[in-house]
DNA sequence: TATTGACCTGGAGTATACTCTAAAGTATAA
DNA sequence: TTATACTTTAGAGTATACTCCAGGTCAATA
């Protein structure tokens, strides 16, 4: 017997909610009901479920990652569709890193300036410009 | 004399609609007006729209891009929790590092079993499992 | 003087990704 | 048998961050 959807969403840390909209968006074709019509989460289907996230935790829009899933239902001819898209993915996210990479630095910027104005009263012009910048 | 909001927009790499959004929403209450009640951006206001757009590319949301800007302006007694508020962001944006370094490597893995598949045909089990998992 | 072009505002519209509600069905326990 | 604890669906509602439009103002040029 599979996962009842509560339990599936328990698993993956996520809503019963989001679960129903994902299937509603076309990306868990491969999920089956039960003679009740209730759905059916196999370990296989957590699996799948655990690529999507990964997707969209990544920033892949939910469209995308749906045209994902159906390359990859629909047999060995979009292999090199689906590694494309995988590949380009990648990049993006090699981007996003250095994107957030770059930011914290000028974070930590900040933050030291901040650092340097926790002992007593200094130069009010001293301490706008550190703010400020 | 300061920039149009045309000019701004193309120097920060935003639309002259974001700018005005952006004041809208209360991020640029620093940006004053010339005498025909054009809005006028100074090298100063700039700077703020670094930290705006450093902060927004993070994932801080407006609200408390916001709430940070109105304590930027609010003198000394904000120090402290302007610098908390950096620093829990600091640690998000390691977080969110973090993360994408943890799905990248699952992404990694998915390709290179796309790699191994552009031989001659393999068995076809493997390859659906390959490409499954 | 008339037109052009960039600016202004308020407010409506869009995209994305959920998030929830209402009404109905089903299985188990008291 | 009735209560409860789930499940289902369609569809409405929410949050965020823009994105755009209509109608108007203003300054410079033909």
């Amino acid at each position: 017997m599979g996962l009842t959807i509560k339990q599936a969403a328990e698993k993956m840390n996520l809503t019963v909610y989001t679960l129903r909209y994902y299937e509603k968006e076309g990306l868990l074709p491969f999920v089956e009901r039960d003679h009740t019509g209730n759905r059916s989460f196999t370990e296989s289907d957590l699996e799948w479920l655990s690529v999507i996230c990964c997707l969209k935790n990544t920033g892949m829009p939910i469209k995308q990652i749906k045209q994902y899933i159906c390359w990859c239902l629909d047999g060995d001819k979009t292999l090199a569709a689906r590694k494309q898209m995988l590949t380009e993915h990648r990049q993006e996210v090699l981007n996003q890193i250095k994107e957030l990479k770059k930011n914290l630095e000028k974070i930590d910027y900040k933050i030291s300036h901040y650092e340097s104005c926790k002992g007593p009263v200094q130069a009010k012009e001293a301490v706008v410009k550190a703010a400020n910048l």
